[in-house]
This record gives structure tokens, sequence and C-alpha cells, in this order.
DNA sequence: TAGACGTGGTA
DNA sequence: TTACCAAGTCT
């Protein structure tokens, strides 16, 4: 058995083997790391690279998020994907502002209890923002610990409360150590120990490797269904969403009924879109949400 | 807890 | 071309 722990063997990979990715820059804010904790759930970082600069050029504190409109944000979203994410990230803006003073708060449960802020992203933003001692559990680290500690091929398809105590049991004592044990061994997850072709040559843990050291079993089997997307409500919600975007003010029916031939599909979709308050009705017509006509504003003459 | 929720790149 | 996958969250 090795002399060092598991997290100082990733963390010396690390400082080799780290992408320069611009969040990771020492003195960035908080506020810019949870916007790029936000654009990263489930989005490559190639694509949220130039969207994560955008924005925060535009809206560099939650205050001037929350100071601009719901549209505006889904708009600058673009084809991140899962645009909800965006009108959370405008919620969440506005939240920060009014319970937090503007200040990205720094206590974890008042971070989870901001809009689009789960397990993940909270626990992220508390360790590498404010260097607190958590464990930071995405989809690379509980297949780093699936499969060099418990030697199973993969993890689980969702995250439990055991995985938090499997990562918690690996992190180093000290906070700021334990921070960067986390983001080293999200790195060697997204880099190395890869879902689809592990590069176990070049991994620090090969000596240690439990799944390694069982002969690198096959997963079981079909693990999912596969997720379809042509055809479905999803393409449809995308395709109206792009109209609404590219427009400035609201689209008549009439322009929307285009994106989609089935009807029935058409109206189930915008309905959804309604629901999820990523649009509204403006009159006869559709707008993004926080585009109508009268944008309320506090200090504005109109009484309301 | 399983399923919904975008989009685009790679094999 | 299909299938999988990419730093999840919410219901």
């Amino acid at each position: 058995m090795p002399e060092t722990t598991l997290a100082t063997e990733v963390i010396r990979w690390y400082e080799k083997n780290a992408r320069d990715l611009p969040w990771r820059v020492p003195g960035v804010g908080a506020w810019a790391i949870l916007v790029s904790e936000v654009m990263l759930q489930q989005t490559p970082v190639v694509r949220v690279l130039p969207a994560w600069q955008s924005w925060l050029e535009r809206w560099p504190t939650p205050a001037a998020l929350a100071a601009d409109t719901s549209a505006e944000a889904i708009r600058m979203w673009g084809r991140l994907g899962y645009p909800r994410r965006a009108l959370r990230l405008w919620e969440c803006a506005v939240a920060i502002v009014d319970r937090h003073g503007g200040q990205v708060p720094t206590d974890l449960d008042e971070l989870l209890a901001l809009p689009g802020v789960g397990t993940y992203t909270g626990r992220a933003v508390a360790t590498f923002a404010y260097g607190q001692r958590h464990p930071v559990v995405d989809t690379n680290v509980r297949r780093v610990v699936a499969r060099a500690v418990a030697g199973e091929p993969d993890a689980g398809p969702a995250t439990r409360p055991a995985d938090l105590v499997a990562t918690e049991a690996l992190l180093p004592a000290e906070p700021a150590v334990a921070a960067r044990a986390s983001a080293a061994i999200m790195e060697l997850g997204a880099m190395v120990c890869t879902a689809q072709s592990p590069n176990c040559v070049g991994c620090p843990l090969i000596d240690r490797c439990a799944w390694r050291a069982s002969g690198l079993p096959a997963p079981a089997g079909p693990t999912r269904r596969p997720q379809r997307y042509a055809g479905t409500d999803r393409q449809v919600r995308g395709l109206l969403l792009a109209v609404l975007r590219e427009t400035t003010g609201p689209v008549s029916r009439d322009r929307l009924d285009l994106v989609w031939s089935d009807a029935t599909q058409r109206s189930r979709a915008l309905a959804s879109l309604l629901d999820d308050g990523l649009v509204e009705l403006v009159g006869e017509k559709f707008a993004l949400a926080g585009d109508g006509p009268v944008a309320p504003t506090p200090s504005g003459a109109a009484a309301g």
C-alpha cells in the first residue's frame, strides 16, 4: 500500500496537468465562480468559456444582473442549453441582492437556498470561492471514487448522500488543501479517468486503483435508456425559444407556428415554457419572460 | 426516484 | 446515422 494519500497523489498530478481555466485564476470572485458552475451544469467547458466571458463583462456583479431583465439573461444565455438555468441565475442574482446585500453568501445552507443551486453547485462555490471544506461531488468525482476506491466500473446514475460521505473521507483536514483536492479529483475525472476511454497509463492512481486491481471489469449493462432529442418536446421548446431570443418584442402565435408542424406538440411545448416562467403572454402575443412592454421599476414614476 | 430538461461534438 | 456524453437541478 502506498504511503501517500489518494488526495496527495491527485493534487501532485493536478499541479502539473491542470487546464488554465479562467474561473480558476486566483482572485476570481464568488459571483464569477457561481456563474461558471451554473453554466458548467451538463455543458462542456469549451462551450462555456466564451459565454462566461461575455456574461461577466456585461454583468460583473449580482446587482448588475438583477437590475437587468430576465429576458436579457435568457438571450445572453444563447445556445448553451437548458435555458431554465439562465432564468434561475437571474433569480439567483435578485435573491442575492434582496437577501444578502449583493454578496454571494458564504454559508452553505444559504447557498443551497438559492435558485438553481443544488448539492453540487452549492458546495463548489463554498469550496472554490471561499476555501471551505466540503465534499464537491459531480459526475467526474463520483466516477473516480467509484473506480479507484470502490473498484466499480462506473458510478450510479445520481448523486446520493453516500457519495458525499465517501468523498469527504478522502479530503485532507486542512480546508485549503481539501479544496485543492476536490478540484484535482474533478480534473482527473474530466481529463484522465473519463467515462469512455480512461487513460490509465497517465493516471497517478494507477498503482492504487481498485478497479484496475480487479482487472478493469466492464459495466454491467445498459444503465439507462438512451435520451432521444429529435422530435421531442425538448426540441420544440428549443425552437420556440430560439425565435423569441432573436426577437426584441412580443411575437405573434402565427410566427411561432412556423417552427413546428404538429400543433398539439407545439401547444404543449409553448404551455410548458409559460409554465416554467421562461415565456410570458403579452396580450395576444408571446415574449421572453421579462420582455413585456412594462417592466416595473422600483425607482420608476409609475405607481403600478 | 425516475424523468424532464438543450445543444453540439465525437466515434 | 445513431448513441453517448458534457462540472446538475427540480419535481
